[in-house]
DNA sequence: ATACTTTTGTGCTTTATAACATGGTTGTAT
DNA sequence: ATACAACCATGTTATAAAGCACAAAAGTAT
């Protein structure tokens, strides 16, 4: 997994003092409640965001009501940006999971900036050819593990997303476990039914949301063998 | 659908008389036979290629030895440069579906020209931001909807991709049902069948390999509906 | 405190799809 | 022409996962 969090910094290096200036002469923070939607699908793209605090989910609405998680945001990284360059309207929604900062950057000047440093243009192909790796691994995990495999994926991705908590084994991030389903394609009671079997095989210990990792090499496993 | 057949000349067009000719003298044309590699899983990339002649899938090994296409390449369309930008080794393979003619450009020649020209960079990052929205859609198509669904859909996606013959509804490539199967996310024998129930709700007629399809309004309520 | 909604947990049923088995067909190499 | 391999077709069985029903628990509003 790609530590993304290094994103703001690494743009800000390749920026220069008067490029800095006219970011923050055109950013605007906004504060979103929990569960508040940032941006919808079919929207048209103005901005792009960067998560300052909180966390935030991309999702899209599949059939039959059905959503799915595409992939979520953590402090410091950029998301919002990929329809804009596309000339398309956003094919995600994005929400907020808890109250969150977002920074959001006009894409007109974004693109201005990009057409004088070549840096900045390669920070974004970078950016988007790994989130474009990742899709296509998501992919395959989605449609060919089976549930236990997709689940115990998704606690691990949660895992190198948002970390372990002081005692290093709790994931920092309490999902519902609709999230979790949408998180890992299956329905609700699966991800319940899964979830209580990785208690009873001692990988896990739940106390609501919270989720305690106890034996996380048999999760790579289950993750690996599908 | 995106035509991508115009990428070709609109990278030329952006190009100047010296980069052209700096493209033009690192540039090598391979042949590839029918079913032959072009690269594989886990290669370093050092070449972006370009499809002058001939079919080309990319595709991924999933659990279980199942594989998975993850998108089909037409001439003239790029293809190869996302591992290369990302920094990663190829996380996918690529072989021919026909006898096909591939220019390989080498990657570090394209970066210097990327550095030099923005609206080449702009090019790369429109090119990635599409093709991320199609994987994005793509999961979510081949996690949620039905057997019939995906197939109705991977039928719409050969048409739109390759076009149809003179007469105006045979579809333009002749895939294996394996083929089929491993773009539909499902197993040979129910790609087959699939199929057959198509054919006796004359929604298509099938001669070998070749697909005729009969309603395409059917096929799209098919593939929308899951 | 109370009622009310949402979320979680479990058992049971149904269904979609994979897996398997087998035979026919087509293509290909000798 | 013959043999062999790959591909296609179809019926049957097995199973993973969805769907449904209901109850308990937790959270939220009045």
């Amino acid at each position: 997994m790609v530590d993304l969090s290094a994103s703001l910094k690494e743009v800000w290096r390749i920026l220069d003092d008067k490029e800095r200036e006219i970011l923050r002469e055109n950013a605007v923070v906004r504060n979103f409640k929990r569960n508040e939607m940032i941006y919808s699908e079919g929207d048209a793209p103005t901005d792009m965001m960067c998560l300052l605090k909180g966390k935030v989910k991309i999702f899209k609405e599949g059939v039959g009501g059905r959503s799915q998680i595409i992939r979520m945001i953590k402090p410091v990284q950029y998301f919002g940006y990929r329809a804009y360059f596309a000339e398309e309207a956003y094919l995600t929604g994005a929400s907020a999971f808890e109250n969150s900062s977002v920074c959001l950057l006009p894409m007109k000047i974004v693109v201005e900036l990009l057409g004088k440093n070549n840096k900045l243009a390669f920070f974004f192909i970078k950016q988007l050819s790994i989130d474009l790796g990742i899709a296509d691994e998501r992919t395959v995990n989605l449609t060919q593990k089976h549930i236990r495999g997709r689940l115990a994926e998704s606690l691990l991705f949660l895992v190198d997303s948002y970390g372990l908590e002081e005692d290093g084994a709790t994931i920092s991030i309490y999902l519902a476990r609709e999230d979790l389903a949408n998180l890992s394609n299956m329905t609700t009671s699966n991800a319940i039914r899964t979830l209580s079997n990785f208690v009873s095989e001692r990988i896990i210990t739940l106390d609501g949301r919270k989720i305690k990792i106890i034996d996380e090499d048999r999760l790579r496993k289950i993750s690996k063998l599908g």
